[in-house]
DNA sequence: GTCTATAAATGGATAGAC
DNA sequence: GTCTATCCATTTATAGAC
């Protein structure tokens, strides 16, 4: 074995701390969190945080890039079947459900709220989340372009639109915790309205 | 006169206090905000502060609600004059205008940020900048549907595309620290992107 | 490696002189 | 009203027993 059994165990009480530090960051932000109640709730001692985490700055670093890389890892996948609209409303659907996981709202609700003072953090998050996802909806669209499916434009300008339509009315007031998460029917009926105003703008 | 020198005197320091507050909050967060800092920076003491709040969960809230007073008092008066398109572009470019002051994206992080352990100053910020500024939105929309210059249709979602095809790929990026604040060229630029995008939706 | 104990500094909040 | 000084809890971080 590459990786020996006293190595995998340090990796699995890594995790488990940075499991419980995910929880307390994200429901009282890095000021308010202290190693003590990481520590507590842990079920561990202070002593043992740092044996794995110099510092809190550097246990909070860890946490925004474990957070992030399930980010990327979790949005991949995705082709889309049936006619341009079906397609279409697949792709808004697969973004909402992306963005609104419990997950992704706290770790940007936590980027944003500390974003000041971890920018390097905040540039982690933005090129792992915000970047690679419009980034792949603009080459979806582009290909729909060549094919004369959608009218030629700006095929990233035309993915931020997208995106924000699929969002609008619903990302933000979630991020201020103003509604509740949305059902599946809700969000097929967002993705499906959204859809309709885009096709109205990108028809050929 | 209604208000005495003293008490005059006093809503200045109060004042003071609250700026000196607006800089610390704005730049740590609550949590990693202390009273000591504050009151060092104001060139007083901690004892002056609790003269004037009770806590610093006080002094927050205090911060939190003149930001929001301050965002209401701001967007109000707008006229758009000329033809449909050269008024909405107007519209499209108040509202970016608006929200992209620097003032603005900032409290909009710090409610973000601190939402989970303050919901009911994220309630106020809410009712007083998002909802406020959708409403009217959506009340001239109507209006513009009613006169035959818009196609029918629910004036609160139109409102809310239109809010967020403004801001599309600008908005977002800017409350990440990604970009900077985008230059008046820029923003009549995009002003007129959303609105275009926006025609194509909603041309009756 | 993990614990207890503690150092050293700082946090929110208060008392009392002026 | 504002200051200095201070209380006491809590903070990050470390030392040393096991």
């Amino acid at each position: 074995m590459s990786t020996p059994a006293r190595e995998m165990r340090r990796e699995d009480r890594r995790d488990a701390i940075l499991d419980v530090a995910y929880e307390c960051f994200v429901a009282d932000g890095y000021g308010s969190t202290s190693m003590s109640t990481i520590a507590a709730r842990l079920g561990g001692s202070k002593g043992t945080l740092y044996n794995y985490f110099r510092s809190k700055e550097e246990l909070f670093a860890a946490f925004v890039r474990r957070s992030c890389s399930e980010l990327r890892h979790d949005i991949d996948s995705m082709p889309p079947e049936g006619d341009l609209r079906g397609r279409l409303v697949q792709m808004a659907r697969h973004l909402l459900d992306h963005l609104l996981l419990p997950e992704a709202i706290a770790i940007y609700r936590v980027v944003v709220g500390e974003g000041e003072r971890f920018p390097e953090l905040t540039r982690l998050f933005y090129e792992a989340g915000p970047r690679a996802g419009v980034g792949r909806m603009g080459e979806a669209l582009q290909d729909l372009m060549e094919r004369g499916e959608l009218r030629r434009a700006d095929p990233m300008l035309a993915a931020h639109q997208f995106k924000d339509l699929a969002l609008s009315g619903v990302y933000n007031l979630r991020l201020l915790g103003m509604i509740e998460d949305p059902t599946p029917e809700e969000r097929t009926a967002r993705a499906e309205i959204a859809v309709d105003t885009f096709l109205r703008a990108y028809a050929p």
